[in-house]
DNA sequence: TTTTTTATTAATCATTTGTTTAATTCATAT
DNA sequence: ATATGAATTAAACAAATGATTAATAAAAAA
């Protein structure tokens, strides 16, 4: 590889990315990610000037990542809205279930700082998208019951990401282990956009 | 009063639940909890014997009365699923109105310690509550489609809770206030059943 | 009142934590 | 081969943090 990272940068990020889904920012110490990526601790201020900003560059590179991801879907011109359910239900489960500690972190670090998201160029991208227009169309062709969008994505996204949220609870009342949790939120790629349907449908 | 709690005992685990909520375990500190209060730093290992041991008193009575209030609504004997759905939706959206910082903190802390749930004898009574066995039966006469109760019950609580998790990004791409947001959630009171109701229709 | 227990305070301790420094090693270019 | 800059290390610093102590004040019991 020919790029300007050297092989320790890149050590530090990917440990004190792990560290901060897990832990959190505050319950995470320089000590741990200097152990973790097996680096000397000097390094992270060498690299990184301090925590914070650690902390900060890796959170916006996983906004971005995880948001570009989202756009992309919402946005192809191709696709029907149905086809497009079915599609980012499917994107996003396989999504968190590959970086499950995502969504908490996401949502707990933002509650701290919501400027940070603010920078984000793709934000308010969503609300805009191909996604919405194609739900308003059928809206205004009276096949979808007429409700504000931004409780129809709202929808969407609930009862896509908020059982990985739950996941220690489901977890332990339906007696379920890790691999058996992924099965059922693999069951919900299909369940999800008929249960989205039959919400909107007249 | 006369109960045996002592005036500070009350306002050290006042302060300490208000700032736990709001920043986490880890993000406050002992310090904090003291001058918020307003009580000696000592008095709180005086009390508690550690920050820990605060901490989990906390956790373990803000869990209770959160099931608490649940498990009332969803073994109600007198109501209709329907109702049920009603006022369920309507009393949790209330119930996280007064406390918004509630379902961050209680998921976010659950994952670093489930155990603390097991503890709570409420925990798997919803998935035997009257609520579950109402939804099967109306399977059973064919008026509701067939899917695993776990599926239903982890999409009512989704629509209800997720959205106040996103609240700091809901308020940001709709540039709402806080008020705004507060009646955008109480508009789901009415919403929610019925979008439920039309998931698992037949 | 006197004694005894309980509550409160300021000061201090021992660790932990984020960050820096000064010395050393390594790589690269002249 | 040597000089220059970058990378790495061990050690140390200052501030923060959870917890304790010893002295004092307040309350309760005798």
């Amino acid at each position: 590889m020919d790029n300007n990272y050297s092989n320790t940068e890149i050590k530090i990020k990917d440990a004190a990315k792990s560290l901060f889904l897990k832990k959190g920012y505050s319950a995470t110490t320089t000590r741990d990610i200097a152990r973790e990526s097996d680096i000397n601790l000097a390094m992270l201020n060498y690299y990184f000037r301090s925590k914070r900003r650690l902390f900060e560059i890796i959170m916006f590179e996983t906004l971005y990542e995880f948001l570009s991801k989202m756009v992309e879907v919402y946005n192809d011109e191709k696709t029907s809205l149905e086809q497009k359910l079915k599609l980012c239900s499917e994107k996003y489960i396989d999504m968190i279930i590959a970086e499950p500690l995502l969504p908490t972190f996401v949502l707990n670090e933002l509650k701290n700082n919501p400027t940070s998201f603010l920078k984000m160029p793709t934000t308010k991208m969503i609300m805009k998208s191909n996604f919405v227009a194609q739900y308003q169309e059928g809206v205004k062709k009276g096949i979808y019951r007429k409700v504000d969008p931004i409780h129809f994505v709202t929808n969407v996204l609930s009862v896509i990401v908020f059982p990985f949220m739950c996941s220690p609870i489901i977890m332990k009342i339906e007696n379920l282990s890790k691999k058996d949790f992924n099965i059922m939120m693999t069951e919900r790629k299909k369940l999800i956009p008929a249960w989205i349907i039959q919400m909107i449908k007249k």
